[in-house]
DNA sequence: TAAAATTAAGCAAACGTTTGTTTAATTGGT
DNA sequence: ACCAATTAAACAAACGTTTGCTTAATTTTA
């Protein structure tokens, strides 16, 4: 139904390879005139380009698959943004596709959408592959890169902050107002991610004379719900003056789940958030958190990918940035 | 470089046509011994099937494309994932494009990626495209639905709530509360949804012997700062005892914006939000809103394309729930 | 003015699949 | 034991592009 580049030619009475080189404006091989006919041609039956088909014989892609794990958490937006900025800056162009966020069938099927088709690189956001998946994702002679998320294994390509210099200074930063027993809520406690965050939450309590308290720690899986069973295990006389939240959305879970407790923020209890979304500043009393630089780890992704000579692990800078949830004591 | 059909063939000492059945899972044509012989050869050379190529000879896809507008709002994650369940149920894939939210030619970049490939069909999550970009869409053969979203032309297929009924029920929630000085606050006035919400808006106060009046409504684009705006528009004094805001988003702004204006929500100030999101249960108050079906607008969206005969523009009901920030006087 | 150089356009192969048709081999019925 | 019927596998065309190579036509150069 939809128009060829071999209709184009008839209409236009040249040859498919001429129109597919005016088309591309390759610079040479035709006229003007017949570049004017092709054009109209082209125009007149509406045509559009089959890129499938053009993929196939250059043997080359211009988009970036990105998979994301959920739908939930919106740090990914920045992310995002980042991958879509750096991408458009490269002539390439961006599509998603949805894992779910454990159930590892799920997470085939995305993989697979993406492998099994042409594209340049995959950028795998915040996602913990199978080792299967893993395999797969390997036996592809795709580039790839992890976002937001580091690995034990030295050799998978990733992008992240350190996450023992988060878990460092969201602590540090509640130490130095003052506070002396802090808790670490809704960090898992599997992940490279969650066992380099509570490492750098110990260091710093060591490092400030502080002897960790294993009551202190309440692991989670990052959530709104984590952050208030967190608390919720807390409790209101735990002695906790703050705590150290895993994510924007469990440090509003902790924050919510202190109200019911009738507790006071940052009155009674100190909050220090790791991510620093935009959440941060809807939510009242606006989140004091570590802020992770999003937007660059997208953008890094995408140079990563275009450049696979790189170093593998790469870390993007953190800061913390204070707000009105830390009470200096 | 990777592995093809041929290399397969060549392996396992077939034809490629047999090849492709037994992957395929073809029913007959060939005997179980090849089958075997086939199946371990493809996993010895870790194949992949080429899914553009094959697309390219059936002349279709099972891809569905969905075109989100801006990476900020996050009611959109419930649109996909009914969409992403009901695709999935339908064996379909889904893969997502960002479009910028005004930019035309960003706009008509994220069109063209997903129309000069093979796709199934085409989602368009509140977006409103330029005539332009519109008679883009439309010259592709390709099926498609505008969700979260309605125009005045009755022929564009669209799945979304009924704006005159969103905007007369919010409206109508505060009246049965007692209010009658009611705001519209960060809906815009040159959409289709904006006139529809306003009109149901202005019904629902002259049902209730209300006049409206021209400063109750604070247009906007329905984001946060918008909301800010609106509130800070009306500012402490206006005798405005409830409002309708566009959005979840646009509500916390209005919220926060009514806090730095020293009104308490909801013993001075009432507020009802449109859209019903999970922010509403993370701020506090927690919001009253008119929540819209988005996880069915999803699934209506994927099976309007599976059957394009159904009535074009669709409605999806809509329900008040009721939480902290509407006081009955 | 003839040969060389340049320009313009067409031919045809290739990319990796799917699938209708053909051929070869095996089985079954009588 | 012969022919029909069935099963197994291969052949080859097609999908819509791109691009190296060839050919034809025009212009330049000496």
């Amino acid at each position: 139904m939809a128009a060829t580049i071999k209709d184009i030619a008839r209409l236009a009475g040249v040859s498919p390879a001429t129109v597919s080189r005016v088309l591309a404006n390759k610079t040479a091989f035709y006229g003007p005139a017949t570049a004017q006919k092709v054009q109209a041609a082209a125009l007149k039956l509406g045509y559009r380009k089959n890129t499938a088909a053009a993929e196939l014989v250059t043997q080359r892609s211009n988009v970036i698959a990105v998979v994301v794990n959920s739908v939930k958490t919106n740090f990914s937006s920045q992310i995002i943004t980042g991958i879509q900025d750096t991408a458009a800056a490269h002539g390439l162009n961006v599509i998603i596709v949805y894992a779910g966020i454990v159930d590892p069938e799920a997470q085939r099927k995305a993989l697979l959408t993406v492998i099994e088709r042409p594209v340049m690189g995959i950028l795998l956001l915040s996602i913990n592959l199978t080792p299967e998946n893993l395999a797969l994702l390997q036996g592809a002679q795709t580039p790839y890169c992890f976002l937001s998320i580091a690995f034990d294994d030295g050799d998978l390509p990733s992008i992240a902050s350190d996450d023992w210099q988060v878990g460092y200074e969201a602590t540090q930063t509640l130490l130095k107002a003052g506070h002396r027993k802090i808790g670490l809520a809704a960090v898992d406690s599997d992940s490279h991610t969650g066992r380099f965050r509570l490492a750098g939450y110990e260091s710093a309590l060591r490092d400030a004379g502080v002897t960790p308290q294993a009551d202190w720690v309440q692991p989670g899986v990052y959530s709104y719900a984590a952050g208030r069973e967190a608390m919720a295990a807390y409790g209101a006389t735990s002695g906790l003056t703050g705590v150290v939240a895993g994510s924007d959305m469990a440090a509003i879970g902790v924050l919510n789940q202190s109200r019911d407790l009738g507790l006071r923020v940052p009155n009674d209890l100190s909050i220090v958030s790791i991510d620093g979304t935009e959440m941060c500043e809807l939510v009242q009393p606006q989140l004091t958190s570590v802020s992770q630089n999003f937007y660059d780890m997208g953008a890094a992704g995408v140079r990563q990918l275009l450049e696979p000579d790189k170093q593998s692990q790469q870390v993007t800078p953190i800061r913390v940035v204070d707000r009105q949830t830390v009470r200096v004591l």
